[in-house]
DNA sequence: GCCATCACTCTACATTGTAGAATATAATCA
DNA sequence: TGATTATATTCTACAATGTAGAGTGATGGC
């Protein structure tokens, strides 16, 4: 039971949830990160999961958040932290070498 | 409580494992696709994670299995679906969508 | 028969993913 | 002013996915 946080690649929704953080760069809070994921990808995406992941990813230290008031309108601001983007390019590495060398059209076509 | 099944996307773990079946091609069974997985990602995975997430996998339909002896052992050998392969598409591009733009080094750079 | 190998199954639990109701605060306006 | 609407966040509960490690069964050599 060593849990080497480390090493271990975000999940799937995590990295969605950072990825729309950096898209949505200085306004990035709890619903503009919803709309994000949502415009990106065009799935439906509850508001719970956000900030429920965000508070998760927050634990790990891999986004951070402050409070900010504008327009009289208090808000809780997101960024990404240094460790969060080295996750985020170790989780893309990872990935990238897995797909290295598939074939995806082939696949797709020899099964329909 | 919808869980459309679809258009949700693949676990990490899921399509790590989806494609280390497709990398070992017609020899994929349990302990080569851990194998598979280790080399290209460099780290440790338990065989229980493998055959619990392949089992998973193939209650959706998304990989399917048939026993094969060879050499007098008995292996279970596992494919991507037609399905499979649609889920592996979707995942990827629905990713691809979002990392669009955001430039990896300038991530890294900004904060180390 | 006993031991070592190899492949797989099972059990149990931690982490991540998700939904939806509840709460909080400010703006609007009859 | 207090009901109403809009925006943002928190809370609660549970489902799905990720993971570890022990257990089981078959085979082959000694």
């Amino acid at each position: 039971m060593k849990l080497a946080r480390d090493e271990v690649p975000l999940g799937t929704f995590e990295e969605q949830v950072m990825l729309a953080v950096l898209r949505t760069a200085s306004d990035a809070y709890g619903m503009t990160v919803r709309r994000e994921i949502e415009d990106v990808t065009g799935r439906e995406i509850a508001v719970g999961a956000v900030y429920a992941t965000l508070d998760r990813l927050e634990a790990k230290e891999l986004v951070a958040s402050k409070r900010s008031t504008i327009d009289g309108v208090s808000r809780r601001l997101f960024s990404i932290t240094a460790a969060g983007g080295r996750a985020l390019a170790e989780t893309r590495s990872m990935r990238e070498r897995l797909w290295q060398g598939i074939d995806l059209r082939r696949l797709l076509g020899a099964a329909g």
